[in-house]
DNA sequence: GAGCACTGC
């Protein structure tokens, strides 16, 4: 009875002057210490059942100045009246860490139900959804995975008691798989709209259906300015809120000339400002994990070169490949002075584009970029761009087609499909992709065995649908247990999953191409990268083995995580995990059959002029010169088909045409087979199938 | 004889 009492008080709405003036107050006094007598410390939180930390006062003085705050009335009004609402605003008004707690604080006026349903908030990236659940977790005053938790691919950070889940898109779409209506929420947040990510896209086709279904369900859209109005026309004409964002002075610098090494002029940057400019970190943008890699080492020599005369740094890398704990490192503070009254410290951010929006790193004033985000309203700052401002103007267009226009649908399709959606011709797409697209992924879909012929999901589609990979990749996987090789296959699988794990350094090619090539197998590419994974394993995954043999140690270390994934779907299915014996002659053959058995799609054959054609649509295509085959077979399957310089199959393994007939033969129909080559060779390879089973039969 | 990178499950 006195808890429930002590609960109703500690209502955020409650807290809100209250608290302020009592921050205030210990402010004047002095501020901070756990000394002080707080007169509001009878204020318990309502999760916790402890009364409020100093802390949690002091960061509510902070949000109260968010642009966000001075809507919230306006925002609890537009909740209630309406089961969607659009919200627009720019980086800086607070939306992401402030909407979410919001909502929370409606849902908990409106019942203290304890068995009541979770809000989801959704963010297009990982680093995002648990940086930002951390965030609000201690604005909270809870412990991050209880009340407030984040739930991304490879770590569920949350718990029975957890009331606010901040989630991938992604992962969100994977939940909607075995809980079609998200029975578990009452509200659905989907931030970032704007990006437009595949799986933000299939969401909204989703959950506007869902809506139709669940009255009781509440869906908020965020979004930056772009586009806002169509998501309103797109969402029932739900009512459209516009946050201001912060206005921050960015003075911003472009070079004079074009900079012809902006790697260079990069670190040569970021030197710079560490000497020169007022305390206050830096965030650097490039492209890749490499050059980051590179210039954070560089950064690091430079700088201790100087010496004493310039203060402490700490470098952190950051791109999405990096371990969680490793990425964590860019909330770490800057380091101290290395003496008393010394120069400042400073933290340096070098990251890819994955911090370029929705990610807020405290004290970073000064930001460096190279690239087309704009992230101008980060904080008061300078911004240097290494590049002209003609440039700026002229050459950088930003890039706003949205994926799903842009992309294979074959994944996606099989996901609709085990979500329910039957008829995707009608599903309402925000921007529906062109029926052709649609079709050609429905084909692909039958002939992989995931769709009957009339376009339903089979029991083996519905197993496929559940692995984090493309059909071809998931229809290798399940029938690899009857080539008696899904040990072999999960690795592959996993290996192919994961970045290049070859390194090959510019001061030290000719190193890493031999051994790069003791890893090699004549067969192919595919078994290549078998022999790596298992040399890793051996080698009990040790760092210095990797560099010594120029292999990513990173890669090959997620790729472990994603085979451990693919094992744990594998057993929810009971698909054996087996090897053929090591010795037989028939370990690679059954490994490389059922390869085929999922990418007899992506075959090639080798003309008479040399050329090879791919099967169907007869494209001339070249082996990628890093394919380790000491020969040219007549079959191969590849793994990717890039188009660069020239027309290249990547990842390569000879197969043998018989297999085809064998494993495929509804795809090697040749009633619908185009006139080639490789036409008149596979009618060969039946009439021998044909015969054989006539002396069989005559036996 | 070689275009790179990034995001998500």
């Amino acid at each position: 009875m006195g808890t429930e009492r002590k609960r109703k008080v500690s209502l955020f709405d409650v807290v809100d002057e209250a608290t302020v003036a009592s921050a205030k107050m210990n402010k004047s006094n002095g501020g901070g210490g756990a000394t002080n007598h707080n007169p509001m410390s009878s204020l318990i939180n309502r999760w916790t059942g402890k009364p409020y930390s100093q802390r949690y006062y002091e960061i509510l003085e902070k949000r109260k100045t968010l642009p966000v705050w001075h809507q919230k009335d306006e925002f609890f009004q537009a909740l209630k009246k309406s089961q969607s609402l659009i919200l627009v605003g720019e980086t800086g008004s607070g939306k992401t860490t402030q909407i979410p707690q919001f909502v929370l604080e409606a849902v908990d006026r409106e019942s203290s139900d304890k068995s009541r349903k979770m809000i989801a908030c959704t963010q297009p990236r990982r680093v995002a959804a648990m940086s930002v659940s951390r965030r609000v977790a201690e604005e909270m005053d809870v412990t991050i995975g209880e009340e407030v938790g984040y739930s991304i691919r490879f770590e569920d950070c949350s718990s029975a008691r957890t009331v606010l889940k901040y989630l991938t898109d992604g992962m969100l779409l994977r939940e909607a798989m075995t809980d079609p209506l998200l029975e578990r929420y009452s509200v659905i947040i989907l931030d970032e709209a704007h990006e437009r990510t595949l799986a933000t896209d299939v969401l909204f086709g989703l959950l506007k259906e869902v809506l139709k279904n669940r009255p009781d369900l509440k869906l908020v859209v965020m979004s930056a300015t772009l586009e806002a109005e169509k998501f309103q026309g797109y969402f029932f004409g739900a009512p459209l809120m516009k946050v201001p964002g912060r206005l921050h002075p960015v003075e911003i610098f472009y070079t004079e000339e074009p900079e012809r090494d902006y790697l260079e002029a990069a670190i040569r940057t970021v030197v710079q400002i560490h000497m020169y400019e007022t305390p206050g970190d830096i965030l650097v943008f490039l492209t890749g994990e490499e050059e980051i890699e590179d210039a954070c080492r560089k950064i690091n020599k430079e700088i201790s070169n100087l010496g004493d005369q310039v203060g402490p740094v700490k470098v952190v890398p950051l791109y999405s490949t990096l371990p969680p704990a490793m990425q964590q490192k860019i909330f770490d503070a800057a380091p101290p002075p290395t003496t008393e009254g010394g120069p400042a410290g400073r933290k340096i951010v070098v990251s890819t584009n994955i911090a370029e929006t929705s990610l807020t790193i405290d004290g970073i004033v000064l930001v460096h970029i190279r690239g087309q985000g704009v992230p101008e309203e980060l904080q008061p700052g300078k911004c240097f761009r290494l590049y002209t401002e003609k440039s700026f103007h002229n050459d950088l267009v930003p890039q706003t087609y949205p994926e799903i226009l842009r992309s294979n649908l074959a994944n996606t399709v099989l996901t609709l499909k085990k979500l329910g959606i039957d008829d995707l011709v009608h599903f309402d797409f925000m921007d529906p992709p062109a029926p052709e697209t649609l079709m050609r992924a429905l084909e692909v879909l039958n002939y992989l065995g995931a769709l009957d012929d009339d376009g339903n999901l089979t029991k083996l589609g519905e197993i496929m649908s559940e692995f984090p990979l493309d059909p071809q990749m998931s229809k290798m996987l399940v029938v690899s247990p009857e080539f008696n090789c899904s040990n072999e296959i999960l690795s592959i699988s996993a290996m192919l999953s994961v970045p290049n794990c070859f390194v090959r350094p510019r001061e030290a090619q000719k190193a890493a191409d031999e051994a790069k090539a003791r890893f090699g197998h004549i067969d192919g590419d595919h078994l290549t990268l078998l022999n790596v994974y298992h040399a890793y394993k051996q080698n009990n995954e040790d760092p210095s083995w990797c560099y010594e043999n120029f292999v990513n140690q990173r890669a090959l270390k997620s790729a472990d995580n994603v085979r451990q994934q693919l094992v744990r779907i594998m057993a929810r299915f009971n698909l054996k995990l087996c090897s053929t014996d090591f010795k037989s002659r028939d370990y690679y053959i059954n490994i490389r059959k059922a390869m085929l058995a999922g990418y007899f799609m992506q075959v090639a054959h080798l003309e008479r002029t040399g050329h090879y054609l791919t099967v169907k649509d007869n494209q001339v295509v070249h082996l990628h010169p890093s394919n380790c085959l000491d020969h040219k077979p007549e079959w191969v399957i590849y793994n990717e088909y890039v188009l660069t310089s020239r027309n290249f199959i990547r990842t390569v393994t000879d197969i043998r045409g018989e297999w085809l007939v064998d494993i495929a033969p509804h795809y090697y129909d040749l009633a619908n087979f185009p006139q080639c080559e490789a036409k008149r060779v596979l009618e060969k390879l039946y009439r021998k199938r044909e015969d054989k089973e006539d002396n069989k039969n005559r036996k």
